[in-house]
DNA sequence: CTAAAACCTGACGTTGACGTCAGAGGCAAG
DNA sequence: CTTGCCTCTGACGTCAACGTCAGGTTTTAG
């Protein structure tokens, strides 16, 4: 498939494909004109990219965690720095219950005072 | 307190704080010479914002929030916000912990070739 | 065959949360 | 009084993940 077809179907524009290849996240084979063309698997790569980017790793620690992620292969090295994302992630979900839980804290209190306006 | 003390005791940056100003996030009184001076209570605002911040939010989401989660006062107006916040916070843990299973799934069968070295 | 749509490679623009530097004033210690 | 650290206000720099535009080629539909 090429490029186009791509961002449709992963739902990420044209721009950021050409930019993940840039930053060697993804590769592509080229026709003979020049354009580029990927395999089917590259959906799948391109989710997990974006998976990624959300978990809040920047490029540059993708990159070398992307070929054991998809093939499942993988070095003592990868799988230390792969334990050592993880406990990254593990930190951020944690303060971000903390900080859902203060939210609902708030928000419960402040229902109470649903209907009579604002106590100010 | 001056802001030395503040950055020192929030562990966030001079810069920082001043910028958090800029923004409306923190206010301060001022000396007579116009140094900023705080009071205790600015330290558990500023690790207020850093939790907010951490949380995905931009300064302009954290504004208008801010003097109801630190009073616990709020309009209908607020609430609404606070509900949708709380929601795109719930949103971005599930993503994350579905990333964190997936590194799981990895790193588990990854550790079952420990020893003896990548499979390639 | 031709026009529209999709693709290409640069290259500059954008946004947010600061970092950093310049130049100048304030303040506690010796 | 001066030395040295803290603080002040601009103002420009940075970095990541793209957006956007220019100028040109390729593919596809009619």
């Amino acid at each position: 498939m090429r490029i186009g077809e791509l961002a449709a179907r992963t739902g990420v524009s044209v721009r950021a494909l050409r930019y993940y290849e840039e930053q060697r996240l993804l590769t592509s084979e080229r026709s003979p004109s020049g354009q580029r063309v990927y395999p089917d698997s590259a959906v799948d790569r391109v989710r997990m990219i974006q998976h990624l980017y959300a978990a809040g790793l920047p490029s540059r620690s993708i990159e070398p965690l992307l070929p054991c992620v998809m093939t499942g292969e993988v070095t003592p090295e990868l799988l230390k720095r792969l334990r050592a994302e993880r406990q990254r992630i593990e930190g951020r979900i944690d303060d971000l219950v903390q900080t859902r839980d203060k939210l609902d804290t708030i928000i419960s209190v402040a229902s109470a005072y649903e209907g009579r306006t604002c106590p100010r």
